[in-house]
DNA sequence: GTTGACTTTGACGTTACGTCAAGGTGTATA
DNA sequence: TATACACCTTGACGTAACGTCAAAGTCAAC
């Protein structure tokens, strides 16, 4: 009935080292030890072992093991509540991971295109997540976490008849932006459609409109070379700082 | 332009501790130093600090990370995908977990207050869960793990929703057929009710319904006096007859 | 008596940092 | 100008739950 360390190693599934180590730390000792030091186990221990592996497949770590088997049923079913509602917040983290991790993989297949409402999902939740996960932090440290909350929250609200509503707002200020850059004239009657056009678009994610906010977003196209990048990349080059001077005229905040 | 520790950490969200950490792996190597030693960032590392964020926040851990940006577009949709692989098994097992802690709290909790309709059901449950965690090892040992494995593979996949699911259906049918019972009519609209909940519950475990395995399911009930001491305990004598009768209408099995 | 399978203790390695500690640097203010 | 105070540096130890050697002793079998 007594068990060296492998013998019950083996009968438990657990490595020889692994009650080595809970001996050291004082979760399992063995009923004591034949005359040459070799830990010997008995039916007591094998019981006990059976308890703490138990607890150690629910996930609770062994500090925790150690105390529950230290006082039996009394906080017992406090620790499980608790350890499952960690459980459960794990779980809700990791769909999110999978989610994120599925869209990402979408995204580089080149499979994600936007046809019927379940992708329509997909890709607003890739918004969100790219104005997050790449834009987050600086946006974050910038304008304060409200802001981009807000704008996160709004985003999510949106039915997919808004969400594409704003696709064309925003495939409108590109077109335009484009047909008006030959114009030259950030001032002229298609300058200011832009300008007008980025409003309409911008109070999709913002709250209330405000010109001052407007101006400093537009003098940030130039400033961020990522959003600079970008419009010059979606349009031609110079776009970013036209569209900036437009909007500049158009709330009145060119000096 | 030029960013200090501290200051790059607050922007993205983390600590200095980290960045200098990824300094030290060669995760991620300041632009340059001032002339005291500070490190100095610049905007290529925030923009590389947001790409190692992004797969953090991913779960890649960072030595992949290190590898997906040394060799962009490689094999990166390779990474992603083996990450995802193994979100999906950390996601299952996480979910055995839920499912057992589930079971453990309402084993513990229900003691007092459970009826004995739920005392049947937790002692159920709680047999599985005894054999496993108390005998899973020695029977492991003894007879193989494919058969526990096997034995306990669908409950263990199920997710906590799935389970109480089941549980509510399988309680719904007992309810339903005890009602039914009293119409003494398996071709009524209780008796037929009783049957459909039945195909209900069944398609938890079943990978695909077949009427001739339910018409067979409910024969057995009969034949296997396993099945006709539980449904006759749960309800009243004569339940598993009644039942069987009901499937076999309802399948249209009855000759 | 020798082999091979076992045991012991000891100690370092793992992940992604947190947390001091000792000492240098930069700036604002009394 | 002295000093306070906030920042920076490197160094080193701590974390959870063991895995993985290494050196040395023990046991049963041939």
């Amino acid at each position: 009935m007594d068990y060296t360390v492998r013998q019950l190693a083996k009968l438990a599934g657990v490595s020889a080292r692994t009650l080595r180590y809970y001996d050291e730390i004082d979760l399992l000792k063995p009923a004591g030890t034949s005359p040459a030091g070799y830990r010997l186990y008995g039916r007591v221990e094998v019981e006990r072992l059976q308890q703490i592996l138990f607890y150690r497949e629910l996930g609770v770590d062994l500090k925790k093991i150690k105390q529950i088997l230290a006082a039996p049923s009394f906080n017992e079913l406090e620790a499980l509540k608790e350890h499952r509602a960690k459980l459960l917040a794990r779980r809700e983290q990791l769909d999110h991971l999978i989610a994120n991790v599925e869209k990402t993989i979408a995204v580089k297949e080149g499979r994600a295109t936007m046809t019927d409402k379940e992708k329509f999902e997909g890709f607003k939740r890739k918004m969100i997540e790219e104005n997050e996960a790449k834009y987050g932090a600086e946006a974050r440290a910038k304008y304060g976490d409200e802001a981009v909350d807000r704008s996160n929250a709004l985003l999510k609200n949106m039915t997919p008849e808004q969400y594409e509503k704003m696709q064309e707002l925003g495939a409108a200020v590109l077109a335009t932006l484009k047909a008006a850059m030959a114009t030259k004239d950030p001032a002229g009657e298609l300058g200011q459609k832009v300008a007008d056009l980025h409003r309409q678009w911008l109070s999709f994610t913002w709250d209330h409109y405000d010109k001052e906010a407007h101006a400093g977003l537009a003098r940030m196209y130039v400033d961020d070379p990522r959003f600079t990048a970008y419009y010059d990349g979606q349009v031609q080059p110079g776009a970013a700082e036209f569209l900036r001077d437009a909007v500049l005229i158009y709330t009145g905040m060119n000096k």
